[in-house]
DNA sequence: GTTTCAGTGGTAAACGTTTGCCACTATATC
DNA sequence: GATATAGTGGCAAACGTTTACCACTGAAAC
């Protein structure tokens, strides 16, 4: 690989001004001069090296990722969208998986630290009570407090920059527009117990199902994952009550719903109401009613702010959730209210 | 952040003896010495630097991956399992989506090189004749020849180590097994022309029609998403004919096929069976029928030639696919041959 | 005819590691 | 007692950049 020297021998300059040249700074450097030096490079098919700059500026074009779950889609989008504006910087995304476990969040951060990643995001929430959150809280005040830029796209207890969505909205508003159909016996499915980010979700159905005098029913909270969602409702289904409404804590969840509902001859939304939370691509194909995100975006907005020029970028509004109705509700029917139990 | 060199002036010894000490060295050191440079080290909460180290080194413990679609459970699965199993070794995963297309693929490739990655993984094959191609193929081989480490886990048209799985046989056997339960009008649906993993598929069932003396129908080739699948079968259903079994290109398409019959009212595998190629785990949570492959071990396996100490590592046999049979397919009925006409 | 200053280019000192080489000691070998 | 050798530790030179500082030129300002 050739060096920024050898690039200078060539074009007859000093090392520093091929540095001025091909790495922009403030400093003038005559046009043909400028010239020698990018053809130089092109000849020898010059590329810089990020460890070297590293090392001299103290901070790496990296951005480092902290994800709970990469194989959800929620996830994967924010993961491409932080990518995606990244790159238009410069940037290069390192992604870390972290099964929501402070333990290894703690080891993926310091990693991303060695690197000298400029900023850090923390794609998901945390579990309250979790061993290892007050260690890695102290880990990222410390490195906030030294300059890294650490932005979380969900509750949190450290003090990051915060671009936080509303999950109990997201979940009031959506149970809201179940019971506007006539729902009454609403039931809330899945969901990590203690994961903040479910926990507000869970917040957000109960009070709008107290604000209706109903009772709220939350259950199967066994993962995000499809599974999870299979499995909850089948174990509703095996104790021989179907709600006429389901509010999922999020898309996933409510996927594995309708795989197990559709599978087992019932329909959607003839015989249950079925709606998600995330506004993940996955959900579209169903026709599956959901509060809807726009991830990718989100995901961009914490990439441009830490790859921001500026020293205190501003905090950008998070997007808020907009209810996206597609064909897995529908209003009740007086069948429906009769013929079922509620457990 | 602490340096060795504060380190090693609390330790009171030589910046090389701490060294030696933190960053494991063939060099003898005492125990003593040893142990005060470690307390030394947790005292001053020492954090090597990677970019100081990677400088020095002329490699760092990066191993790139640029992806064909990240939103793709198939290769999330796989960037998964080359993330768990590189930070085995203390490696860490960059990230990168390219979007099937040379260009950014030679553009993330760069980048790569630029963080002096040990090695690359590129996950998803190259669609023939894509503009951009033969740059990058000169790009890779002259970074192959450079030392770097770059493995392909699909069809690439460039010399880097290969751990490729068989697409034409596991299309080829799942046809077969289509065919063994009596179904005679088997079409193929999804994939991206041209994409070579996708063309293989394509003639590993053709070869199963051919064998059978049957006609292929291949359909659909917008894409590889649960869009594409869903477009897919909406098309033929609009020219009102369903096939006995459809061979999908890939497990996502499927899932979109499966949408779009249940929402419309058909069954599998009453009406219809349906398959898949890949074997995500989301097509298990619909009782999917595929061609399953241990992804999260694939990209393990990349992970680790890349992450071996040893000069010329041997490579490793890539896994093969296994039929695992769901609840999407059955045995052709009476009815299914005649009620229904071919296209 | 000074002085000032913008424009341009070079020198050299970092940044934080790793590692080849040398030096010293203590023990083993002849 | 001389010599080899294993065990241990330090010195200093890189690795490829960036950038503070200095130097020179020519034109503008007085």
């Amino acid at each position: 690989m050739a060096t920024l020297r050898e690039v200078a021998e060539l074009a007859g300059v000093s090392v520093a001004t091929a540095s001025r040249v091909l790495n922009g700074s403030a400093h003038p450097v005559s046009s043909d001069v400028r010239d020698s030096v990018q053809t130089a490079a092109k000849t020898l098919g010059y590329t810089p090296s990020a460890a070297a700059q590293a090392l001299k500026q103290q901070r790496s074009k990296i951005i480092g990722v902290i994800a709970s779950d990469i194989l959800d889609p929620y996830f994967a989008e924010l993961a491409r969208g932080i990518e995606i504006e990244a790159a238009k910087s410069g940037y290069v995304t390192i992604l870390a998986n972290a099964n929501r476990d402070p333990e290894q969040e703690r080891t993926k951060f310091r990693v991303l630290r060695e690197h000298q990643a400029s900023g850090i995001v923390f794609c998901g929430s945390d579990i309250e009570g979790a061993p290892g959150t007050a260690e890695l809280a102290r880990d990222v005040n410390m490195a906030v407090r030294a300059g890294t830029r650490v932005v979380a796209l969900a509750p949190r207890g450290f003090d990051s920059t915060k671009i936080i969505i509303d999950n109990v909205e997201a979940s009031y508003e959506l149970t809201r527009y179940m019971l506007s159909l006539g729902h009454r016996r609403v039931t809330f499915i899945g969901g990590v117990p203690g994961l903040t980010a479910v926990e507000q979700r869970a917040d957000g159905y109960r009070r709008a199902m107290f604000e209706a005098q109903l009772v709220p029913h939350v259950v199967g909270r066994t993962g995000m994952r499809q599974e999870s969602g299979r499995n909850a409702i089948a174990g509703i289904v095996a104790e021989g009550s179907l709600p006429e409404a389901i509010v999922c804590a999020n898309d996933e969840i409510a996927v594995g719903v309708l795989a197990y509902l559709w599978t087992s001859g019932y329909r959607t939304p003839e015989d249950v109401s079925v709606a998600g939370i995330g506004g993940t691509r996955g959900g579209a194909v169903f026709g599956l009613t959901t509060m809807t995100l726009p991830l990718v975006e989100l995901g961009g907005l914490a990439a441009r702010y830490i790859a921001s020029a500026s020293a205190q970028p501003s905090v950008p509004e998070p997007p808020r959730f907009e209810l996206s109705i597609g064909s897995t509700t529908a209003k009740a029917t007086s069948g429906q209210a009769r013929s079922q139990q509620f457990g």
